[in-house]
DNA sequence: CGTCGTTACTTAACGCCGTTAACAAGACCA
DNA sequence: TGGTCTTGTTAACGGCGTTAAGTAACGACG
C-alpha cells in the first residue's frame, strides 16, 4: 500500500499545494516554479498533469464550486419549509463562504476573464449550479406569495450581485474601516430579503 | 509654443498612451515596455515620471475616480428636489459608468490589494468621495421621511456593492448570457431602491 | 538475458516581464 | 569654460510561463 506516489497521487500533491500557498501566499505570489519548489519537483513535471497554469487553477476552481454549493445545500436543507428563511441562511452561507476562503474566491470570481477563456463551457453551467439553490428558493416564495419576482431568472442574479458585491468589497478591503463586517453583510442580507418580500418588515 | 516635448508633455503621453491601450488591448496585455513602445520611448523613460507600474496606474485610477465623480454630480445636480429621483440616478450613472468604461473599472475596482499596498491612503479618502454623494442621497431621504436606513453609512456601502457587484460580473461575462443587461441593471436598481424606500410600490 | 517502448521526470532554453545600474548627450549656470 | 542637472539610452538581473530535448527506470516480449 506505501508505495511511492502514483500518477494521480502528485496530481492530488500539486492541487493541495497550491490550494495551501494560495492561502498562505496568496494569488500573486504563486507561480508554476513556486508550486514546483513546494513539493520537491521540477516545474515542467507541473506539466504532465495540467495543461498549463490555467488549467490547474480550473481544477481548483472546480472544488471550490463544489464546496460553496455544498455549504449552500446544507443551508438549504436546514429550512426546508420556509423559503424567506432559506433565502437569508442562504446568503449568510455565500457570504460566509466568500469570506472564510478569499483566495478560493479570489480565483472562482475574480479571475480575470482573459484567464477563462479556455474555460470548458461546461464548467461554467456546474458553476450555475450553485445560482440553481437561490433560484429554486425564489420559486418557492413566489409559490408560497411571500416573494414578489417578474422574473426570477433574473432575481437570483440580483441577488447573486449583491452578495458578490459585498464579498468582493471586503475581501478587497475597499470599505470604510469604520463599518463593521458584520454590520455591512446583515444590511446586505436585510436589504436583498426586502428587496425580494414585499411584505417583510424588519 | 510647438517646442520639444516637456517632461510634463511626457507624463502626460504616457498616461493617455496607457489609458488607450489600456481600452485596446485589456490590462492583461500592458506592459511597461509595451507602453514605452506606443509612445517611443524607452520602457526606463517611464521610470523618470513614474516611480514603477503601480505608480502609472495609480494616477489613472485618480483620473477615473475624477470622471466617475463627474459624472455622478451630473446625475445628482439633475434632481436636486427629489432623493428617491436622484438616488436611482445615482444608481443609474454608477452602472453607466462601469459597463461603459471596463478597463477604467478594472484598474480601479478590481485591481488586485496587493497592488494597492503602495496607494496613499489620501487618495483612497478621495475615492470616497463618489459614496458621499449616494450617501447625501440618503440622507435626504431619510430627512424627507421617504427613505429609511439605521445607518447611512453602512446603507451607502451596501448599495454601493449591490451596484459594484453587478457591474462585475457583467463586465466578467459571468451572467447568464439569457439575461439581458438592462434588466439585470434595472432590476438592480429597483432592488436597491426598494431595499431603501419601504413606501416604494413598483 | 537483452532489447524495446512507455512512463516519469529532468535540464536547458526562449521570449517575455518589472526594475535597476551605468552611462551619454545636451541645457543651464557659475 | 567647466560642472552639474535633466533627460534619455543600453545592458543586465532575476523571475515568469512554457517548450524541446534528453535520461533513467521499468514492464513486456523475443
Amino acid at each position: 500500500m506505501a508505495e511511492r506516489t502514483s500518477s494521480a497521487d502528485l496530481r492530488r500533491l500539486i492541487l493541495d499545494t497550491t490550494r495551501h500557498l494560495l492561502v498562505e501566499k496568496g494569488y500573486a505570489d504563486l507561480s508554476m516554479r513556486k508550486i514546483a519548489k513546494a513539493i520537491g519537483y521540477s516545474a515542467t513535471s507541473i506539466y504532465l498533469h495540467f495543461e498549463n497554469k490555467d488549467a490547474l487553477f480550473h481544477a481548483l476552481i472546480e472544488e471550490g464550486m463544489e464546496r460553496l454549493l455544498a455549504e449552500l445545500k446544507q443551508a438549504e436543507a436546514a429550512h426546508p419549509g420556509d423559503p424567506v428563511a432559506r433565502l437569508e441562511a442562504l446568503c449568510q452561507a455565500y457570504v460566509h463562504f466568500g469570506l472564510e476562503n478569499p483566495e478560493y474566491y479570489e480565483i472562482m470570481l475574480l479571475l480575470h476573464p482573459a484567464h477563462m477563456a479556455r474555460y470548458p463551457a461546461d464548467k461554467f453551467r456546474r458553476a450555475r449550479r450553485n445560482l440553481d439553490v437561490i433560484e429554486a428558493a425564489l420559486i418557492d416564495g413566489v409559490n408560497q406569495g411571500v416573494m414578489q419576482a417578474t422574473n426570477t431568472r433574473v432575481s437570483t442574479s440580483v441577488i447573486w450581485a449583491a452578495l458578490h458585491g459585498a464579498v468582493s468589497l471586503l475581501n478587497a478591503k475597499r470599505v470604510d474601516i469604520r463599518i463593521a463586517h458584520k454590520d455591512l453583510i446583515a444590511e446586505t442580507v436585510r436589504h436583498t430579503l426586502r428587496g425580494c418580500c414585499p411584505s417583510l418588515e424588519r
